[in-house]
DNA sequence: GGCTCACCTG
DNA sequence: CAGGTGAGCC
């Protein structure tokens, strides 16, 4: 808790008049980043320090007035929606507030609180690089943006229609009153300046005191001017608009924040469930998918554009089973029955469970490797189709504790991607406005990144563009991802050739021996490079294609070919082909952004 | 010319 | 990890 909230929570006044739940919430939002076990940016903690020099300021505000109760109160509730407004306006912090708020959230959707999507604003994420501070939206990722989404959008739409009416009424000054017209309309229409402001001071006052706001309004009543029966009608129009905005302001901080308060004192954090987050189109292509039905191969020119029937029928059915991991089991998650507030127009609801999951199973059938051109017998050779056991009660998820133990395989952040979104409370995955799409890269995408280096090596732009759905794709986005796998490709070949040339010191002769285990220790350093904290099951492809890299180099040095300034053209064209599909669950928008929790 | 890549550098 | 550069490809 902040000292100014503390300060005012003590004062005696304001203990009386003032409802804790004003301050809490951002008391909570302030000491969560040290206590919670999310990796905050140093600039994002920063910036949910923030917070109490934001809105604590207008609290001390109301606190040092000390004339009367009322005031207190009205002066509480101004400041109580300015706090509101400013919080919104601040970084979501997704990883900070993670999963927890959610179910906080989850109440205020299941009210049916349907809210207008288009004035979302993009909290600023400093982004690494070019000096530049880059816009990131929060992908409506955390529940704690949504909700300040929520909020800011009925805010929002509240304001429209006080300012329609202040027009409306400007109108009927005019037409009333034609003495006073000029006087009157002018003072009837909004002034220059934040209506924002206006709206607060309005609402504040009527709020506070029904029966009082009238009288203090007189002072500058935008109406001034009106006849008495046009002041009164404005009054109480405002008056309920104020009211309604207050108790949607109320019904939302009181549902989620006092959840919150519990949930931020759990000391394990939980993976959310990541929906499948596919733009509305590819969803509306998922639903007319025949059962089965697979995508087509990654490397199929338009894969994932076309719909899946234009995959090759006689495509060799691939298994997830190939990449033998498993999630770890803390966490396991409840479904929400709560609709989603984002879905995009036209597109229904909820699908039933079983039939998406159906559809979904089968979409998923496709294994990982089938496009490897010429990926080692035994990795290619899998066991029959199994159905993922994945339903909505008992998907498995990780957890801090157990993440060591057992990271997140790649068959689980396949799992994570057939799970419709809705359930969790993350519904907006399910289709990404421009707006909700991110116009720069986060670190949360640079992990994701870094574990795709897995599966492929030299990803496509457009393989790029399909697993990055909520980034809003720029030529500079696009150079910046294909940079980073380049990146990933010169450490990778790097430790490689190191681990070549060693392997030849220490007297290895035949490059058939050579094997990348996980007990290698060039495992251990790529994995440490890309796979940090050992969040992620390295699947077993990627020790294949490490051990064929690591022959090819062997053999190259042995043979004394790097000597030629290009020896290593050949061996990069060889691994060039040995890219895999990569599982669905990176598909995620979800995964980017637990990601860059962990 | 535009694009991608590896390579080098900080 | 990003910026710069030159080679190679279309």
């Amino acid at each position: 808790v902040s000292p100014n909230s503390l300060l005012l929570l003590s004062h005696p006044m304001v203990g009386r008049s003032l409802d804790s739940t004003i301050l809490f919430p951002f008391s909570q939002a302030v000491t969560l980043p040290q206590e919670y076990e999310c990796g905050a940016s140093p600039g994002e903690e920063a910036q949910a320090l923030a917070f109490p020099r934001t809105c604590s300021p207008a609290l001390m505000t109301c606190a040092g007035d000390r004339d009367q109760i009322s005031d207190q109160h009205l002066q509480a509730k101004r400041a109580r929606v300015e706090s509101i407004i400013q919080g919104m306006s601040l970084p979501p912090t997704p990883q900070a507030f993670g999963t927890s708020l959610e179910a906080a959230f989850r109440h205020q959707r299941e009210r049916g609180s349907e809210v207008p999507w288009e004035s979302k604003r993009k909290p600023r994420v400093l982004q690494q690089g070019a000096g530049a501070a880059k816009r990131v939206a929060p992908s409506g990722g955390s529940p704690h943006a949504e909700g300040c989404q929520q909020l800011k959008e009925q805010l929002c739409f509240l304001e429209k229609q006080l300012r329609r009416l202040q027009e409306k009424f400007s109108q009927v000054c005019d037409s009333a009153d034609t003495a006073q017209t000029q006087e009157g309309s002018k003072k009837a229409h909004p002034l220059p300046g934040n209506p924002g402001d206006r709206l607060d001071k309005d609402s504040a006052t009527a709020i506070s005191d029904p029966r009082k706001g009238p009288e203090k309004d007189e002072d500058r009543d935008d109406t001034g001017g009106l006849p008495f029966a046009a002041r009164a009608l404005s009054q109480a129009l405002k008056h309920e608009l104020a009211e309604a905005m207050s108790r949607v302001v109320d019904s939302a901080l009181q549902t989620a924040w006092p959840k919150a308060a519990s949930h931020f004192l759990q000391q394990h954090r939980r993976l959310t469930v990541p929906g499948p987050d596919a733009r509305r189109e590819d969803f509306a292509a998922a639903r007319c998918r025949k059962p089965l039905a697979r995508p087509s191969p990654r490397n199929t020119p338009g894969a994932l554009g076309s719909p899946e029937a234009e995959a090759p029928s006689g495509a060799p059915a691939k298994s997830p089973g190939s990449h033998a991991g498993s999630f770890s089991s803390k966490g396991v998650r409840k479904s929400s029955q709560a609709p989603s507030m984002s879905y995009p127009l036209g597109l229904a609801a909820p699908i039933q469970d079983s039939q998406l999951l159906s559809q979904l199973l089968g979409y998923s059938q496709h294994g990982l490797w089938s496009s490897s051109s010429h990926g080692s017998p035994s990795s290619l050779e899998r066991g029959p189709l199994e159905p993922l056991n994945l339903h909505w009660g008992t998907v498995k998820l990780r957890s801090s504790v157990m993440r060591q133990q057992q990271p997140l395989s790649p068959a689980g952040m396949e799992g994570l991607a057939l799970l419709p979104a809705g359930r969790d409370g993350c519904g907006e995955l399910l289709s990404l406005t421009p707006r909700q799409m991110q116009e720069a890269l986060t670190p949360g995408h640079l992990k994701k990144a870094k574990l795709m280096f897995f599966f492929t090596r030299y990803p496509s732009s457009t393989l790029l563009k399909t697993y990055f759905l909520d980034v809003q794709f720029s030529r500079c986005i696009t150079s910046q991802l294909i940079k980073w796998f380049s990146n990933f490709r010169e450490f990778y070949y790097i430790q490689v050739e190191k681990s070549a040339r060693q392997a030849l010191l220490e007297g290895v002769v035949d490059a058939g021996t050579l094997r990348v285990s996980r007990d290698s220790e060039l495992f251990r350093t790529l994995n440490m490079h890309y796979n940090k904290g050992n969040d992620f099951e390295v699947p077993g492809r990627f020790l294949e294609v490490a051990t064929l890299t690591l022959q090819e180099f062997f053999s190259a040095v042995k043979a004394g070919k790097d000597a030629d300034p290009s020896w290593k053209k050949p061996i990069y064209k060889i691994i060039s082909k040995l890219d895999s599909d990569i599982p669905e669950g990176f598909k995620a928008v979800r995964c980017s952004q637990e990601l860059f929790c962990s």
